[in-house]
DNA sequence: GATGAATGAGGTTTCATTCAT
DNA sequence: TATGAATGAAACCTCATTCAT
């Protein structure tokens, strides 16, 4: 038996949980399994937290929080050169920036991301929804940044919401690939910032297309 | 009960099944729910499937193969013109087009759509991997069409696989956005294909932006 | 495993469950202790009754239609011989074979007794309902026959409700008696029928005190 | 928290432990629930009583207490006047007036008439004894009552023991209903015991029964 | 072929009690 | 002395699966 802070104990019972639930997913894991690998009695555990579900919960409301504070970190960031001065480059770097951010939010550990696009989907009504609004506040910055940077001028009209979405869904889809391959460790984020902006920034097609439609 | 030919028996039970799964998700669905569905006793569906797990791997499969099926169709269709003589526009027209049978084979049915994106997320090697398979399938055929048309000089040099991998994960996002909001069945399919294709092939910066880089 | 037609199984069930509750009371004994006596595993109790609690109260409702029947039995039976005619010792007999037939009721195996004087009692507001019905019914039989008394002039002016309330306390608290020493088996109902009425009847006041009051 | 006389400590505990187990029953009152009432930790009570069991006896003990005081106190009360000088009803007054004294103490506070009663029937083997020890004494009190009435010729021949059982159990039960109405605050103690002690004292039958037998 | 009675492993959760602080 | 963090036994109950009929 070790006494600890009841702060610092759900900390790491957190932790652990975190651990479990993306090497084995929700059902799967034991409520047994979270507490050998914190090395608490069964009992201990439903002192911090009321149910196997609101360990999850918690868990995935401390990555509803990062992302919000991300938002937070970003809400003045808007560029207001005139768009003739900026070069493409230049815009796709920036925004690139941006993206390698948020990346970093939701990347955090490769814990959380399992968690959050395979073993939470599909849970639970109370789950599904801070899955939902972590997803919507992906969006939402992904919005505001477009939304932004169309007022200065550097985006097309757009149905911007839509946009946003893609983007988000096209990402996380690619992280999923990388899962699947169990390379996510050795991921360049960098990279795949990049060339997953460049990919929404210009596009697909060739530049010998006629533009003019 | 009801005396049935082995094959429709084994049909109306995935049928049921389908729906009992996308309501409830897999675990909160009971093969007593699905059997009752089907109007059959409970021992009546081990004769035609041996597990919970197969029935459910049994809908995934029938998606795999319509989603396989689509892509021999559309195996022949490349467009040999040459690039200069098409417009941005008849291109984005006839991309779209590919697209929405690729919406019409993903959003055919809500309660698949549900399955693939929800309920069976997550949950078992075994249904992972026909998930991966139906995935990977999809992104083969956005990454077929995405190398012909640039070999055709259509499109421009990129990482075709992660390109498509984001169109997929792009639209896959908005239909889920649309089943939380549970407005699928009002969803304008031809418009989503527009707009989804435009976006990836034109991106989103304007044209106002010198594009020198 | 042996199969069982439904009803008997349940029947089987429930005298285990009788028996088993008799001996441990309600919270010292198992579903597996029921389950063990009854020769069957833990889930078939459970296809049978909902809950721990609702196989008590099955074998409490079991009591209650055994008494609610006795009542409909006894309906009819009114004496309306002119009281001048029957000496107190025939009444008294009388009486006495009436509440024989209602301890018979009760008394009809240790192990009801048991469970209705003991282990049932501040369980739990349903139980306690059910406790309460038998009650009331058992207060009403006795009550209804000193009311037909009453009205064929036998039984003097009391408060009936009163008078039948006690006389259902004084006889199970007599039972009570015999079962904390462990001698119900041999207790000799005609006696205690006997004993009991004669003392509510003709109370414990000597005759050589003055009547008139 | 704050410090107090162990004593006194103890006492309130037990007070506090009094009301919880009246409220929701043995086994519905945790530890906590008496704790908090108490105003104290968990660990606490552990310093005052050695067990969740030992509390509750130490109430029902208290309350023995308080029987044997009542059995002491009507200790020496015989009336030694010849029987033929004394009518019915100052013989059922008398009589009466000892009962009221019994329910006073019984009837005195709700909350240990509803443990007595209900909540600690049935629990346990020890506890099981303290309350038979209570029923004893209560008993003694009206069996002895009894028994010097008959030495004194007040009271015919009986069996006095199952005479004071059955006025004991009888009483209970007019308290029991009283407590299933919710009526006890209101109940007129006074009348009950006169109207107990009349039925039990007369009988129910009718004068004008012919008395011979 | 169809049924549903039987099964029992397995998981969550509670809570009296201990004991380090 | 007082506390409340830690414990883990113990119990209920579910449900996929089997198999006698």
């Amino acid at each position: 038996m070790s006494y600890m802070r009841s702060e610092a104990r759900a900390r790491q019972i957190l932790a652990c949980a975190k651990q479990v639930f993306a090497e084995r997913g929700f059902h799967a894991a034991n409520i047994s399994h979270i507490c050998e690998a914190a090395g608490i009695g069964r009992g201990t555990l439903y002192q911090y937290f009321t149910n196997k579900r609101s360990v999850l919960t918690a868990i995935l409301r401390e990555t509803l929080q990062r992302v919000k504070a991300l938002m937070e970190r970003q809400e003045a960031d808007v560029v207001y050169a005139p768009p003739e001065k900026v070069t493409r480059a230049q815009a796709i770097a920036y925004s690139a920036a941006q993206l390698r951010e948020l990346l970093a939010v939701v990347f955090e550990d490769e814990e959380t991301m399992r968690i959050l696009l395979r073993e939470a989907v599909g849970l639970d009504v109370d789950i599904e929804k801070v899955l939902g609004e972590i997803d919507e506040m992906l969006i939402a910055i992904v919005e505001r940044s477009l939304r932004a940077a169309h007022r200065a001028g550097f985006v097309r009209d757009l149905d911007v919401r839509a946009a946003a979405t893609m983007v988000v869904g096209g990402v996380e889809k690619l992280a999923l690939a990388a899962l699947r391959e169990g390379v996510t460790s050795t991921v360049d984020l960098d990279q795949l910032a990049y060339e997953a902006t460049k990919l929404h920034a210009i596009g697909t097609l060739s530049d010998r297309l006629k533009p003019e439609d």
